[in-house]
DNA sequence: GGTAAACCTATATTAACTGCAGCTTTTTTC
DNA sequence: GAAAAAAGCTGCAGTTAATATAGGTTTACC
């Protein structure tokens, strides 16, 4: 069983969150300790790993929930898990072309870089096109 | 000259985000027309559309102010926008490499859900693995 | 078995927005 | 060209997703 800040460090979350997480049902409530101390098992490890990565891509709380109700039980609706893991994709293939291409831009940056002539940025013109967002937001 | 309407809604951003990010410096102070509301050119258009972009993918606001500054003035040093560049980059690999999973994961469901039968969920799975985050965070 | 590190709850603060109130400007429509 | 509706203004309060702090308890280790 693992102390809170055990899993803390090897998730790289911050105490405070996991129990934050845990206060908005993120989490479910863990074992407790005889003196009341969190304890928490492995599979609690790999779902609080999940959360914090898919933060990390930018998804809200509320599409991680849904995530985590899919993974949760996938056998329950198989119409309401495809639409859910097709919205989903969608999102993901978009931030997935977006990062592409400022990846290759700051790759070129840096190539330049090491010429010593950074002739200009390019970032902006990489992200700034949103074609795609017409279809999203009118 | 766009109003802050037009601007918001071509970039799919609240009007309020934007007087925001005019406030935090993230956007110069545009100018005004005679009864004082704000008139925008297309090159702001192309600023906001960059850092909601930026956003969504997850980089925080103080990653796109840097990002910002290498845009507005790569000249300026190439030592640091070599750094800046690296750094950033090393932040995109990253999150390219969980979304791909992701979308594979995603994708997979998607497949399955079509037989019928969604035998289990990974995207658990799929974005648990911390290997790199131990580079990370210790 | 004592003490330092880690944990507890509860509450406050921060970051990045979002919404509202009360008023002014711009646009539209007759 | 006037009036009414739509959009904008400032200033401030509220929300989401954490993060920090205060004051006290439990656990780990010598």
């Amino acid at each position: 069983m693992l102390s809170i800040g055990t899993l803390a460090k090897r998730t790289g979350t911050k105490v405070e969150t996991i129990r934050y997480y845990e206060q908005i049902g993120l989490l479910p409530e863990p074992e407790r300790s005889r003196g009341g101390q969190r304890r928490y098992r492995e599979a609690d490890l790999d779902r609080l790993a999940f959360v914090r990565h898919a933060r990390q891509l930018g998804f809200a709380l509320e599409a991680i929930r849904e995530l985590l109700v899919l993974a949760d039980d996938p056998h329950q609706s198989c119409a309401d898990a495809d639409s859910i893991a097709r919205r989903q994709l969608k999102q993901v293939e978009q931030r997935l072309s977006r990062l592409r291409a400022l990846q290759i831009e700051l790759q070129r940056m840096i190539e330049e870089c090491r010429g010593e002539s950074v002739s200009e940025c390019r970032v902006l013109e990489v992200l700034r096109d949103h074609a795609e967002c017409l279809t999203e937001h009118g």
